[in-house]
RNA sequence: CGGGACGUAGCGCAGCUCGGUAGCGCGCACCCUUGGGGUGGGUGAGGUCGCAGGUUCAAAUCCUGUCGUUCCGACCA
């Protein structure tokens, strides 16, 4: 590996490529660490792929720790595989598939659950040898819809996937508590601000499951958070506390029909009314598993459709069609739950049962009710929780206040439990003999992703500052002047004295301007920097941490003690 | 998948409205200069104007199609 920069392939840019908008992939691109191929695909040079290096080294170290054994599976994968467990189908479009030359289906891995599954199951049978847990680092391939955020989301990236399989229920819970462990070792040295978050499991299935979430005003996911204690989850997956409001209303209004021309969202309610958002009901149609479902929940609150598909247990939630709603007798704009057909369902948000004299849609063009009363002049088939969490909201775990952050998955822990080893047969035979389904659980950590999560996060408008675990050098050593003697050969004396220190040192031997140094060194942001100039004759040298900015003069001599002083504090920020 | 924008030298862009010799900055090569925050000057190399078709005496420019990139939305282990 030359480590000069006159040898290493590191084209920087001084401007931003025009396909680069979020501020990770600007640096990554003009740092020289990524460049494009087509849309969602990338090649790591040098610099980039020291950093993956560097982020793989960790994740092996605590995986293998963990127990975990590393493996490397095929990423092509015979179409077979994916028909036994459904996925063929069920994946859709985002499935990269391919035919070989004699016309058979192939896929391109965007997970291993198949692979993996049918090599265990092929290879074990007996209780004695579980549980166990397989992890490879591999590229991934999912022909995403819409690729964006440079390798942040990407259609191939790179990603440490992990396969645990155990004879009990409480085995998985231990292999799970395990890899849950690792993975917040793994990012914390890895130096991510992150958060495990509890999450829904969605179409994979299994009961527990939490997303390690990075957090940036970039990032994706809405994260619902406790300020006072440890509790978080995912948006889409927050639990909200029922609180009952307190209300002194004694006589009871009966229902009134208003003429509301052309008044339709909430907002136009509230204007027009003069009453707040939570005086309305906001009723939404949808589509549930070939059902017609109208979902309430009040006016200032929104609907969460995953918690409307777990309340059916349904495999599809969609919203309804414009078709759909003339079919069914349903007004957009003034959908309510009065005088709705029976084929249609009506489900509420907890909060929606008690509430009084509110306002509804009428179900007819210009139309709402006043006055309604849940109960008296509808009826609800099932209520449960359907809202998203609020910020501002209760804290489902200790009554504490709930905020709101923005993260990026980097990493996702799950129990599959028998999902996948029921469809394909991977069975052991227990202590008693008897023939059962291995349980199994998944992990998954997106290397790429973490790498840019980490740029999004570590950063000033000079350039990328790296936490000293995963940068791609420790220090940066940079003669102001090759043309100068005594510079040059005080560099290199440096050089190799740090080299054999054990530090990984980038040599800027480039008969570049100090500027020109100093601009690339801040973009490329190696933590230290030692820069040899003026004062190489007396053998004075600077010193410089990229992070703080904090530069010192120091004799060549107490170099060493320095940089070992500064780097033990930049290590101790990744602990 | 719906809506919008953009494809001209390695990178960033102008030129297109109104058709007629393809330009600028950066970078690159060489010379001089400078030498602690993207020095200054000079010389030079580098382009099927995304691709295909059409209109025209003539197309980067007008028309049609297509491919690519990208943003917003929908979607999303």
């Amino acid at each position: 590996m030359t480590l000069r920069q006159t040898k290493m392939f590191l084209p920087t840019l001084r401007e931003v490529p025009s396909e680069a908008e979020i501020i990770s992939h600007q640096l990554m691109a003009r740092s020289g660490m990524i460049r494009q191929l087509v849309s969602g695909v990338y090649t790591y040079m040098p610099l980039g792929h020291r950093v993956l290096r560097k982020v793989q080294q960790i994740v092996r170290e605590e995986m293998d720790r963990a127990g975990a054994q590393e493996i490397s599976m095929p990423a092509i994968q015979p179409a077979e595989l994916w028909q036994e467990t459904e996925r063929w189908d069920a994946y859709g479009p985002e499935l990269m598939r391919l035919k070989d030359r004699h016309h058979r289906d192939f896929v391109l891995g965007p997970t291993h659950e198949e692979v993996v599954t049918s090599l265990v199951r092929d290879n074990i049978n007996t209780y004695k040898k579980l549980p166990i847990n397989l992890y490879q680092i591999q590229t991934k391939f999912r022909d995403e819809v819409r690729p964006r955020f440079g390798v942040i989301r990407a259609r191939e990236f790179i990603m440490k996937d992990a396969y645990s399989f155990d004879t009990t229920r409480e085995g998985l819970d231990q292999s799970y508590e395990d890899m849950y462990n690792a993975y917040k070792r793994i990012f914390t040295r890895v130096g991510l601000n992150f958060r495990p978050v509890e999450a829904d499991a969605g179409a994979i299935g299994g009961k527990g499951t939490h997303e390690f979430m990075a957090l940036s005003d970039i990032g994706e996911d809405t994260i619902a958070y406790c300020d006072s204690c440890d509790y978080a989850a995912n948006l889409e997956k927050a639990e909200v506390v029922f609180k009952a409001v307190e209300t002194n209303q004694t006589e009871e209004k009966s229902l009134e029909k208003v003429s509301t021309p052309g008044v339709k969202t909430i907002e136009q309610l509230v204007g027009f009314f003069g009453k707040g958002a939570d005086s309305f009901i906001k009723a939404v149609a949808f589509h549930v598993d070939g059902q017609l479902v109208i979902a309430l929940v009040r006016g200032d609150h929104e609907i969460n459709d995953i918690k409307l598909k777990n309340m059916f247990d349904a495999n599809v939630v969609t919203m309804a069609s414009d078709e759909e709603l003339i079919a069914h007798g349903l007004t957009s704009g003034f959908i309510g739950p009065i005088n709705v057909s029976d084929k249609v369902q009506v489900v509420a948000d907890i909060a929606v049962q008690n509430m009084v004299d509110v306002i509804c849609g009428a179900n007819e063009a210009d139309y709402h009710f006043a006055n309604v009363k849940p109960g008296r002049d509808f009826q609800i088939a099932r209520t449960g929780d359907l809202r998203n969490i609020q910020e501002g909201d209760e804290c489902p775990r200790c009554g504490g206040e709930i905020l709101f952050a923005r993260g990026i998955e980097v990493g996702h822990v799950f129990k599959l439990g028998i999902r996948y080893s029921e469809k394909m047969g991977a069975k052991f035979l227990d202590e008693n003999g008897k023939e059962k389904p291995m349980i199994m659980g998944c992990y998954g950590i997106g290397i790429s992703r973490a790498v840019a999560a980490s740029v999004e996060q570590n950063h000033d408008e000079n350039g990328i500052i790296w936490p000293w675990t995963i940068a791609p050098f420790h220090i940066h050593l940079i003669p102001v002047n090759v043309k100068n003697d005594e510079q040059r050969m005080l560099a290199e004396e440096l050089y190799e004295k740090l080299q054999n220190a054990g530090f990984e040192v980038l040599l800027d031997d480039r008969p570049e301007r100090a500027g020109v140094k100093f601009k690339d060194a801040d973009l490329i942001g190696i933590p230290l920097r030692v820069v040899v100039g003026g004062k190489a004759a007396e053998k004075q040298v600077e010193c410089k941490v990229r992070k703080t900015g904090e530069a010192q003069d120091l004799h060549v001599d107490a170099v060493l003690n320095y940089l070992n002083e500064k780097s033990a504090e930049l290590i101790a920020e990744c602990q």
